[in-house]
DNA sequence: TTTGAATATTGCATTTTTGCGATCTATGCA
DNA sequence: TGCATAGATCGCAAAAATGCAATATTCAAA
């Protein structure tokens, strides 16, 4: 029997939701959802959490805890820069994800 | 940018819980888990709620509803046999798990 | 047709999740 | 230093998920 595992049920509880689900596809591709940014590459650094917020439409602590769900699950990774925050995804978490999945599923 | 799937949706909700995700487990090797059963064979037609039941230590009326919700999710096929329900994976349902997966995450 | 067994459904309490406004903290700039 | 901006955290309310006991339903056998 498969010992219960506590990152892969965050990392599910994490995708459980859509809008999760949707910043994570967002930022599989960001030069294609969200405009260049002065201070970070969008690739090499992320998006910043306002692009996210007002693209979710979503309350700005709201979407800090979205974020923070995603970042505690290991699927997304925080980058400060001077007062922002970039996101961008956790490529090796969601590889762990695929593998629980597979093995468990 | 992706549609919102709601099947997609419902699947995952399903899979966010360890104990239904114990089931689906279970049932992918249903000789090794559970005693051979009379009417109704274990791999053909699936696994006895009440075997399930007992084996997760939920409440009758408990381990119904997971079950349901897997059932509505498209990840597992019920069969009545006489006055029991035998519950088998729902292997086409599982692959469009994985297919909506790579493709959103 | 009554009885018993297995499952499904209902109703309710508790916990978790999700949303928001208000506030605190950190950083940059004048 | 003072002030503005970005983000994190707190506190609360509404909604959803999860558990159980009680009850209804379904089916088989007496």
């Amino acid at each position: 029997m498969q010992a219960h595992s506590p990152l892969l049920d965050r990392q599910l509880k994490a995708i459980a939701n859509p809008q999760r689900r949707q910043v994570l596809e967002w930022l599989r591709d960001p030069r294609a959802h969200f405009a260049p940014q002065v201070d970070g590459d969008l690739v090499a650094d992320g998006v910043c959490a306002l692009r996210i917020e007002e693209k979710l439409g979503l309350a700005q602590p709201t979407t800090a805890r979205h974020l923070k769900v995603l970042v505690d699950a290991g699927l997304l990774v925080p980058k400060r820069i001077k007062q922002w925050t970039f996101y961008r995804r956790d490529e090796a978490g969601l590889a762990a994800l695929r593998a629980g999945l597979s093995e468990q599923l």
